[in-house]
DNA sequence: ACCAGGTTGTTGACATGTCACCGACTTCGT
DNA sequence: ACGAAGTCGGTGACATGTCAACAACCTGGT
């Protein structure tokens, strides 16, 4: 704490691909479901978890909890996107405080013509480079990082 | 392209995790940040290649490149950090169009105060978790995806 | 010298994300 | 039954990022 370890040259090479990988890779997939189907990702985010829930309806609650949202960030994302009539809100039968997504027609065409493309982009440009032994030491990377951000974070 | 091809469940586990470590890692990098120094990430991302620089000075286009942004977000930006006191603009003797961005003495400050405890924020929640054969694959996967993404945008 | 085409930076409109706060409701201990 | 504390969703203000358009300038071929 009173001596700061810096980063070695090695890891600040790794850092810096990995602030790249984000950055590029980001901005591909934006890129491609925005000219294929015109959703945005947060648009495409919210969608693909409420297609595959019974009848396209979640409580905001299980909705926010799937994506990793806070409520903020996903209320609000919710109603530009029932401006633009991709979904609807209802009111949550078993608690007065909640609120239900309800997928419309328009959502759920908008998803299932979106999602092949963006599967096929995924795969392409993640998975097809990587070897089995790669891909298998990639997952459990990120589980290491993972585990430490969240006992980092409590 | 005509049958597309899914994920594999294999697959679509680690594209979650990878989403997942995306969000999760910014957002403890940004509480550190911000509770630490008062800077964001983006004025984070910008002080760092300019205090690595001559005299604290670059031109706008150089550090474009250095960050990967594109001009108008790079521009307003620094119109931000320009407002708060953290750099200043100036013309470019070179070049007419051009327009250099400066660090100011309490943007030096500022960068200079934030970075210990940012780099060492980096080691501990990316690199002490993993062993040396991991990191050593993990900058081989992000080598290889980074390929991929950047023959996609040709 | 000239000008067509590319480069550079800025701007305004808009989309997205964060923060602090509120109002309504539920939960839980008493 | 009651009230304190927690949960849930929404809102407005603001920070950040994207896009299209623009003005000024440089560059290269002629």
């Amino acid at each position: 704490m009173s001596e700061p370890r810096w980063l070695t040259p090695d890891q600040a090479e790794v850092w810096a691909k990995y602030r790249r990988l984000r950055r590029e890779l980001q901005r591909a997939q934006d890129q491609q479901l925005q000219q294929d189907s015109g959703l945005s990702a947060a648009d495409y985010a919210l969608l693909a978890p409420l297609s595959e829930s019974a009848d396209g309806v979640l409580r905001a609650r299980e909705l926010g909890a799937e994506v990793g949202w806070e409520r903020s960030r996903l209320s609000h994302q919710i109603s530009r996107m029932e401006k633009r009539g991709l979904v609807t809100r209802e009111a949550c039968a078993d608690d007065a405080r909640g609120s239900m997504v309800r997928l419309t027609e328009k959502g759920r065409e908008a998803i299932e013509a979106a999602a092949p493309a963006h599967a096929d982009n995924v795969r392409r440009l993640v998975f097809d480079p990587l070897t089995p032994d790669e891909m298998r030491v990639f997952g459990d990377v990120l589980d290491r990082i993972l585990g430490a951000v969240e006992r980092n974070a409590g």
